[in-house]
Parts: structure tokens; C-alpha cells; sequence
DNA sequence: TTTACTTTTTGACATAGGTCAAAGGATACC
DNA sequence: GGTATCCTTTGACCTATGTCAAAAAGTAAA
């Protein structure tokens, strides 16, 4: 999906706004693997995803990787906590496929927040659909099986399964592979 | 704390916004125990909390409750997703201690929301707030024992344990009661 | 103070899901 | 097209935490 339309689908901008606001961004090719953030800096970039698909994610202690989120296309990825509040990030962020996505500084989006009130609205309504994402996984984390788990990202991610490895989905919904391969094998044998 | 000095600790609000905002809101009285969202209804009000804790939970087929939520004073509490997106809450708001709020409707915040641009700007900081809040509990759940899970709640709740009975928080840290018990009788040991 | 009710603790036992290790499959590279 | 690497599946076993039941402690009401 193209930014403009992704902007225009969330608040109603004016032409004028739009392409203002369009032209503070910066398209960029990345590659699959490649690292937008490490773990310790400060995400200084929002990033909209035109095409592919990224995560961000943590090392625990002994080494492992923990999926924190999926970003897919025609959606805002960023460090959130880092980036709002130019705070260290705890996280990486990590693109799994080729992609092309289009990034925008922090001072460039704090001067459209105070330049357009739409814009501003616009930070809003998007960190409060970010709020009942998260809540939901919330919900399903708290006091689901790990079946259900897996039932609810496959409503909240439909295709990622196909596109990501399946140790990384694990980890996302705190699960290790294993417990994941074996959900999938009795899902098979039941259809 | 006071809903204006809340109100201005986030936004530099002038004396005639912060007036005006302050006279769309009503305070009300609200006893233990009270319920104000039920589960199927529309959350019409967020709600200030100047005095008291608040829970949102949810109830489980088998009728237990989960909690999801605690909101302290000097905070805001809501069914986020029911009030902002005003579809039927999955939730249950109810309050734990004799408490005094300020409520707003949903229909005077937009006005206010419209009307000044800071206003809308207080809502995007108050989202990525709450977001960066539940992303921590998320990171909580997602892969740490309960013990750990009990050591994160001291931290983002640091006075709870004493004011709200430990079933409500063992739900929230999505674990049993008695695994909860059992934490505490470990750390009394210890020290 | 006695009675009733609620919350917390404790014990015995059960189980979902973790850990470790190895074998298959798939994919990419030279 | 063969070799190295990575990803997924499977099996055997283990442990943290859940379940159920009952006792104990705390709180409120009369």
C-alpha cells in the first residue's frame, strides 16, 4: 500500500497537507536480514512498509531471540517506546523480507505534529489502533493455551505464517518451536 | 491528584484551554465495588481517577475473572477500545476503593479534541503513554516466570499489593492464586 | 464475643509445555 | 549437483505451574 493512501485512510488531510507531509519521507530499499535498529540505540526513524514484512525483537539473557511484533505491509514500524520517548531501545528491529519502505525523522514528525492539527490527530488515532493491537495480544497471552495463542495470530497475522520461519512466530506468542511444530501437526491431522 | 494539574503535566496548556477542558468534565463519587462498564456495553466515558484504584477485567467461560487492568489515581482509566472505537466493551470497569473520578463523554472530547490542537495532542501522548505501559506487561507475560512476572508488577504498580486483594493480581500477572501465595511465602523466607 | 463470610495459605497430585538431542527436509551456494 | 547451512519435526524426559480440596487467618456484622 502507498503512503498517501495509507494517510488519507486514517484522516482525511487536505491535498496541500498530504503532499507536505508525504515529502518529509524518505524512500528506502532494504534488504531481507537486514537491521534497522539495534538493541542500545535510539530509534530515530518511524518507518511506513510499502512492501515486505519486519519484527522487532529482544535477546533474553542466554542468547535467544523473543519476537516482540510482526510489521506488515501498509503498517507503522518503529521501536515505539525508543522513538516517543528518545529512550535507548530495548529492541531490534529487523526487516525479513526485501523490502521498500518510506522513514520520516522525529523532528520532521514533531514539526507536522505542530504544523497540522490533522496530523496530530492522526498520532493519535494511529497510537490508540497500536493500543488495541497490543491489548489483544495482551489478552491471549495472559490466560490462553498455547493453541489458542497460535488460533489468535492466525486472526491478527493471516499470512504471516507463510512468510516468516516458524521460530519466530513461536517465540511471538511465547512458545517455544517445538510446542508450535507440534500444535501444527494435530491442527493437519484433524482436516 | 487534581485533573488539572494532571491535565497540565502533559501539555502546556493555557489557563483558558485548560478551563474550558476542565469545565466538559464532571466529578463524581463512585463507592467500592461499583461497577461502571459492563461487559456488552458501550464505554461512554473516560474517566479521571483523582482518588482510588480501578480494575477492567473480563470473565472466562467458566465464569473466572481475569483482570487486565489496574488504573490508579492520577491516571486515566476507560474500556480503551470500547470507548474509542465505541463498539461493546469485552471488559467489566470496576472500582476497588471508595473513589472520586472526573468523567468526560465521548461526544465533549472529540468537540475538545477538535477544538485545540493541544488537546489533541494531550490524546497522542496519553496513547503512546498507556501503549508503552502495556507493552511492558506484554514483554512481562511473554516469556518470564511467574516470579519474575510478580517482580515486573512491583515495579509498574508499586503500592497494589497492598490495596487490592491478591486475586485480582495474580489474574492480572496470569497466573493462579496460589502460585501467587506461593511467590510471597518464597520471598518472606528470603529476607 | 459469636457468627458468617471472604481471603489467603497449604498440601497432594496432575499436566501442559519446556528442554535436550537427534533426525529429516529444505534452501542456498560454489 | 554436491556440500554446507538452516529450519522443522520427532521422541524421551522433566519441571513449573495448574487443579482440587481443606484448613487457617482475617474482616465485618449483629
Amino acid at each position: 500500500m502507498n503512503l498517501s493512501i495509507f494517510l488519507k485512510q486514517v484522516v482525511d488531510f487536505s491535498s496541500e497537507e498530504l503532499e507536505d507531509i508525504v515529502s518529509h519521507f524518505e524512500k528506502e530499499s532494504v534488504h531481507k536480514n537486514e537491521i534497522l535498529v539495534r538493541e542500545g540505540q535510539i530509534c530515530s526513524k518511524l518507518y511506513f512498509i510499502e512492501k515486505g514484512v519486519g519484527r522487532s525483537y529482544y535477546l533474553k539473557e542466554d542468547g535467544k531471540e523473543i519476537t516482540q511484533w510482526f510489521f506488515i505491509d501498509g503498517k507503522i514500524m518503529s521501536s515505539i517506546e525508543s522513538f516517543f520517548q528518545q529512550v535507548p531501545s530495548i529492541y531490534y528491529l529487523e526487516m525479513l523480507e526485501d523490502s521498500v519502505i518510506y522513514s520520516i525523522t522525529r523532528e520532521k514528525l514533531d514539526m507536522l505534529f505542530a504544523r497540522y492539527h490533522n496530523m496530530e490527530k492522526f498520532g493519535r488515532l494511529l497510537s490508540t489502533e497500536m493500543l488495541t493491537r497490543v491489548v489483544n495480544k495482551l489478552n491471549a497471552l495472559q490466560f490462553q493455551t498455547a493453541r489458542e495463542r497460535y488460533e489468535y495470530m492466525l486472526k491478527e497475522f493471516p499470512d504471516i505464517s507463510t512468510r516468516v520461519s516458524l521460530g519466530f512466530i513461536a517465540s511471538y506468542l511465547g512458545m517455544t518451536q517445538e510446542t508450535l511444530s507440534r500444535i501444527r501437526r494435530n491442527d493437519s491431522k484433524k482436516s
